[in-house]
DNA sequence: ATGCGGACCTGTTAGC
DNA sequence: TGCTAACAGGTCCGCA
């Protein structure tokens, strides 16, 4: 479900009720997500308090005095902080309590999330290691993206979803970017020119901003920490427009798959060829 | 080395 | 109306 934008939403959403609250317990209903939540999990995290959390791509680090807990939200899981009791219902794997009383609750139907504890740099933990630059940092500039594109032929699609490339740009915004650069989705890297690299590149930076902006993109279930959905779907040009006239050229939207994954672009103003514009 | 398909799991929707 | 198949925002692994 969240992409980096419903990420950062989430982080800047809990971050207010939670920073350098002690946690008093961990509930856990259901420890079978993407892994195994580790056993000692609760008892690591009871007494300790949250001194800042961090995003790095998709995944939230909760960082404590003696260790990390990278969480990662998935497909389809959520935080919410809870200020009054409320029951838990169907999915809600994750209870976390602090001593101010707030409740930070997780769901996830899918359990493609993961809860992992870590005591060492969680910037080297083997799931994150490897990935590459923040796309909103200095880091992420055109040049990065064409030393990295030589002599691929991988479709710009799947190179810019790609974590080992950019993190955080996932279906929804990479659908999104290609629309606002006029690239096509199936394009080979190698063949993109300088000035497309750029137009994708802060095609990326300002979409994933104006997303942040508005609350992130709720499809269906998205929900920023105080329950309210993200409002960024009504700013959507491409994602779930297939069959619907381009914003742009009135030119009816198409849909194809590229790496299982469904992606909207418009024949007319997305094309291979460079040298339109 | 790269790149693709499959797997993980559940819920919703489209189609027959 | 009811059953089944396909699809959904992510990511890792293994095989070609």
């Amino acid at each position: 479900m969240p992409e980096l934008p419903e990420v950062e939403v989430v982080r800047r959403g809990i971050a207010a009720y939670t920073l350098q609250q002690t946690i008093t317990d961990v509930i856990i209903r259901q420890n079978h997500l993407r892994f195994v939540i580790p056993p000692d999990f609760k008892t690591q995290l009871i007494g300790q308090y949250i001194q800042a959390i961090a995003r790095r791509g998709k995944y939230l680090l909760f960082m404590l005095p003696s260790g990390t807990v990278i969480w990662h939200l998935g497909m389809s899981g959520s935080l919410q902080v809870l200020s009054t009791p409320q029951p838990a219902s169907k999915h809600d794997h994750v209870d976390i309590l602090f001593k101010n009383q707030h409740v930070l609750r997780f769901n996830d139907p899918r359990r493609f999330g993961a809860i992992l504890w870590t005591t060492t740099d969680p910037l080297l933990h083997p799931l994150l290691s490897h990935l590459g630059p923040e796309p909103l940092s200095k880091a992420f500039t055109a040049h990065y993206l064409i030393k990295k594109a030589k002599n691929k032929k991988t479709a710009t699609k799947s190179f810019i979803m790609d974590n080992k490339i950019v993190v955080g740009v996932g279906n929804i915004y990479a659908t999104e970017a290609l629309f606002a650069a006029g690239i096509h989705p199936l394009t080979p890297v190698k063949q993109l020119k300088p000035v497309q690299w750029q137009q994708l590149c802060s095609a990326i930076k300002t979409i994933l901003r104006q997303a942040i902006r508005r609350g992130g993109t709720t499809l269906k279930d998205f929900v920023q920490s105080d329950g309210k959905p993200g409002y960024f779907k009504q700013q959507l040009k491409a994602y779930g427009r297939n069959g619907e006239a381009c914003f742009n050229c009135g030119t009816c939207l198409q849909q194809l798959r590229i790496g299982q994954r469904t992606s909207v672009f418009c024949g007319l103003c997305q094309k291979f060829d460079s040298n339109r514009k």
